[in-house]
Order: C-alpha cells, then structure tokens, then sequence
DNA sequence: AGTCAAAATGGTTGCGCTATCATTTTGGCT
DNA sequence: AGCCAAAATGATAGCGCAACCATTTTGACT
C-alpha cells in the first residue's frame, strides 16, 4: 500500500502548484476551465481524497454539523434526522450525530465530545440540557438550535411546537366526542411526553363538566406491546369504566387497539383511541386511529437553514417558531 | 466572546507544558496523579475542548469511522445503527453517517466524501458498490465491513446472511403449509429484494409438485399502503387464484394483512401472508404474521468489532461470517 | 503595438496538535 | 550519601492544507 497521495502529488501529475489543486477543489469557478480539467483529471487518476482534518485546521471551517437525539430506534426523530440530511447535502456539510438515550447526562458528554469535531452549528433535541452543556455550547459560539419542543429561554434558536397545546387540544376532542372517563396512557416519560400528559391535565380541568380521569405511566420505553399492557393497567385501574384513552404516541396507540380487541372492546363504542406522530400505520389499521401530526421532516429541514443563515450573520435573536400541528381526526374517536 | 481555549492555555492556567496537557489528555495512565488533577481541573476551568482536527492530523488518527445505510427511514438499518453506536461507545469512536437513498452512485460520492474524513473503519451496506467506489476504498488501506448480505468476492470483510436461502426457506413453508399458488409482492427491488425473490423463484422451481406463481413487483420505495396495493395487483393478476403471498418485507406484509382484510379475505385460509424481517407489529396484529428474522443489532456490533480486531493486525483475509436467520411461524401461515 | 486593469496562478506561513527524542526528577538500593 | 534505572515531563518539528499576499498572464481598449 503506498501512502496516501496528498496535493503535492496531485499538483505533481497535474503539472501545477499545490495551492491551485487546493483552488480548483474548493472554489472551482475561480479557476479557468482548462486548469480544472487538468486537475480534475489528475485527480481522478490517482484517486485523490482531501484531507478533511488539514484541511479544517487551515480553513477553520470543518464543514460538520453536530445533531443530537434522543433515540435511534423512535421513528419520530428518523424523520427529522431525514430532514437534517436532506438539508445538509444542499449545503455540503456532513453531520455527526449521536444518540443520549433520553439522557441529559449523556447529552453533556456528547456535547463536549461533538464540540471537538468543531462543528458549524448545532442541533438538540428537547431543551433539558445540563447546565455545563449550556455553558459549553454557549461558549463555543456557534448557532445552536433546540428542536422539537418551545420553550421561553433557548440557548440560542428554537424551533418546535407546544406538545402542551396538542396535548390539551386532542383530550378536549376526547371530551367533545362525549367521553367523560378518559385515561392517558404514557411511556418513556420524556419532557415532552410530560408535557402532554400536562396538556391532559389542563384540558380536565378546564372542562365546564366534572369528569373522571386517569393516568398511567411507566418509565420503560415505548413499544406497541407496552400499549396493549397499558391498556389493560388503566382498565384495571378503573375497573372497566375509562372509556377513551390518549396514548402518548402511537405506538401504544397500536398496541392499545389490538389490545381492546382482544379484550372485545369495540372502538370507538367500547373505548375511544388516539395516539400521538401520526404514522403510517395509524392510518391504515381498521379503525384507524386518531392522533397528532407534526411536520418532522421539515422541522429538521429548517434546522439546518436556521444554522446557515445564522452562521453568515451576528447574532440577532430569532424568536422561537412554531411549526404547529394538526389534529388528525380517524374511526377510532 | 473570547476565542477558543488551546492547549497552551490549558497548559498556563495548569503551569505546565503543551505538551503534558496533550499527554494527560490522551494518555491519563501515563502520567501522574497530581499532574492529572491538576490538568484536568484547568481544563475543567476554562472549558477546554480539544480541536480534532488538529489532533487527527497530527496523530493520523481520527476517531472516526464511516458508516453508508441505504435509507434513514427503514427500520431494519435503525437496528443495525443502534448495534452500530452501542459498539463504537466503548471504543470511543465517532461516527459519520451517509444515506445512499439505495443508489450505488450517490453511495460512490459519499464514500469519497466520508474517506476525506480519514476514517479508521468503513461499514458499508451490501455488495453492489461501484468499480471506482471498490477502488477509493482499497486504496484507502482501512478495514472495511459489508453488512447484510454475503459475497464471495468481498472488498475486505463480510459479515450478513443468505436473503436466497431465506426467501427459499420461507416459500418453502408456504408450500409445505399447502399452498400452491404464491404470489412475490416486492418493492424498491433492491439487491437483497431481488434475493429474496430469486430464492421464492429457486423453490417453486425445485418443488416437486408443479404450481402458479405469481410476481408484482415496483421499484417504488417500500410502505404498508403498498403492501395493499400490491395485494390488489396480485389478485387482480391472479383472478383471485393468488392463495399465498411472500411479501419482501413486513411493511407491505402488513399492507396486505390489512387489505386482505377489507377484500373480506380470510388469513390465512383464503390467503396467507408472511413478510420479511420480523418487525415488533408483526406479532402483535391478528392474526400474528409469519416473518424472516435475523440479528441486526448483533450484526451492527460484530461490524464495529471487525473493524477494531482488523486495524490492529495485518490483513488476514477472514471467510465472510454468516449470522444466520430464522423463520418465525405464525398464525398468518 | 502599447497600456493597464482584471483574471489566473504561485510561494510562504501557520492552523493546534502529537510523535519523537531529550532532559529532568524520583526513589529504591548499596 | 551516592548511584542508577525508571518514571515523569519538556522542546522541537511537522502533519496537509488554505489564508494571505505576490507575481504572472490575459485580453479589452486606445
């Protein structure tokens, strides 16, 4: 194996000077047309690869962006990560992501890990971060944005929706529908989940008729199995008489509805279900199942334009945004 | 904002050299432990992180390996992810991640891209890279892993299973279960699609007892609502003859199920139906839906632990490792 | 042909870190 | 106390590239 070639080699093969081959990769309109396809050529030839690590420690420029989830395995953050990716191959950056388990713990370490790689920007999930994080991203001085969720005091940009608001937006359609013994059904218990269980609690309260509710909730992670075990928890918690349950996504929402099947359960005569992402499924199972969409994938989209546009410009304080969201009213509601 | 700590900061604030403080960072055990405390608080203090870029070239190690799935939004690669990021923890490694969105093209550009990281690994998605992508990554001199299927030409390692053999075996249940007229629902018809299919193919071909068969297939990108939609083409095709379906994955095994359903199809005494890839809803809708599971998490891991074994010692070429698969019967069968 | 500004190309230097080797300090032993 | 190997720490150089500024070439105009 000989070493890898470096520009030198190139601009040898290339007949021209280091620096040029460097001009010709990095700005190649600013060169004369003959000069690149000599250089381009060359490089192909000898199956060059810029040196990233060189290459950003000369320019200061890593061409990273840093991207922090809370989960791998939840399909919700797969598409905002699909956003990011698709934003980011327009502007020819590379991401580097990592994954804290719902963890703010693990999200510091990460975040000082991420920070080395020098990234250009970068983007949380959730606004729960520890404060030595907030101080070390606060210190790095690059555009930050916390995704998912709004909140009154971000790091730096904020772009997301109130799960507070969906929350209490969809148990009141619940309540309108006429039932009167709705149940919350809540895994993983993150912020956000949190905060819809909050929106719940608001919209009972605030109801101009007195009704019975309930919540149950575990730590576990979601699955639509955990679904069905809820289901049956809150049945049993309420001796049969919970008559609509909102499931903190859809995943319980599936696995609640074949539960109430098995349990012969008639939805939504017996038992009223919604969820909460609105995926695929939940349109397709019979009944379908009510629930919240969001628009992830441009979530992450913008995440990455509010990057770039605020990497250009000092740093003029964006007020939050709110991409909102929309209840999706199905059969089984 | 004041600019970035470095290292000499880090080393006056401390009152030593540069260089000890690069050494306390990377080598902890080399040093002692006054000088450690010592560093570590300062570090600590001024809220110190170390530039990688700078690090990577001048110790020719990156930390990093690559990793090139061909889609962000198919679960199967989300458990190979998660195998992935659980493995490269303990080996303190970043990783860079591409989507290849299934084209050998888009995957040649990333793995040039990806390389100019200087990557210590390469996991790659199946077998199908182009002449010049197989060039860059062999003169590149790292370990590289292809993942999910096998090959007897491999770049370098190889670690999946036989998606012929596991399209063969499953057919093969279908017709010992009586079937005699199957029918092949593939989308995206990817390499390991087309594996599968060859295999559905192989046995009917060598069944001893002569029976139709039936193939729809569409390039577009796999979802439940094809998974209807192809079942409709297939009975359609079939004038209703169609008695069995291998769906190529459970997203559209799950479609069909579905439909099948609403064309007031009994499973699985009119129709049965079985998927691929054993996907939690798989066992959990009614009835329960046969399916071809493999350890994708564990082939995530065993990658990253190829990749890390390889790099130490020279190149002594392994036989690619088979992990195998399992028919999972259920009740749609 | 001669002029001059604009476009194209090249030389030097330093980014922040670690490898290599050199030097100093430590502490167990006679 | 004196010796010496081992442990701890420091000085120097260079990784491969792009920023900066210098130089050469081009071509539109008189």
């Amino acid at each position: 194996m000989n070493k890898k070639p470096n520009l030198k080699d190139v601009a040898k093969v290339a007949g021209v000077s280091a620096i040029t081959v460097s001009r010709v990769l990095s700005n190649p309109d600013k060169v004369s047309e003959k000069l690149r396809a000599k250089v381009e050529q060359a490089v192909h030839e000898i199956g060059y690869i810029r040196n990233h690590a060189a290459s950003a420690l000369a320019s200061r420029r890593s061409g990273v962006i840093a991207v922090i989830i809370p989960s791998l395995s939840n399909i919700v953050f797969n598409d905002v990560l699909q956003g990011i990716y698709s934003a980011v191959k327009q502007h020819q950056l590379q991401v580097i992501l990592g994954d804290c388990h719902y963890s703010p713990l693990e999200e510091e370490k990460l975040i000082a890990t991420l920070l080395s790689q020098s990234p250009e920007g970068f983007i949380l999930t959730g606004t729960d971060q520890t404060h030595y994080a907030r101080k070390l991203l606060q210190q790095s001085g690059i555009p930050i944005v916390q995704l998912m969720e709004l909140t009154d005091s971000p790091i730096d940009m904020n772009i997301g929706f109130s799960h507070f608001n969906a929350g209490m937006d969809i148990t009141r359609h619940l309540l309108q529908k006429g039932y009167r013994k709705p149940g919350f059904l809540g895994a993983r218990m993150d912020p956000r989940t949190q905060q819809r269980l909050a929106g719940f609690k608001k919209a009972i309260a605030d109801f101009k008729q007195p009704c019975q509710s309930y919540v149950v909730t575990t730590t576990q992670s979601s699955s639509i199995r955990l679904g069905g075990q809820l289901l049956q928890a809150v049945m049993a918690e309420s001796q049969g008489q919970c008559d609509a349950v909102f499931c903190c996504n859809d995943d319980l929402a599936l696995g609640a509805l074949f539960e109430a099947k098995r349990m012969n359960l008639k939805v939504p005569a017996d038992i009223a279900i919604c969820g909460f992402n609105d995926l695929e499924a939940s349109a397709l199972v019979e009944p379908s199942i009510t629930s919240v969409a969001s628009p992830r994938f441009e979530m992450g989209q913008q995440a990455v334009e509010l990057l770039m546009a605020a990497s250009g410009e000092d740093k003029t304080h964006q007020p939050p945004i709110d991409v909102g969201y929309r209840i999706v009213e199905r059969a089984s509601t």
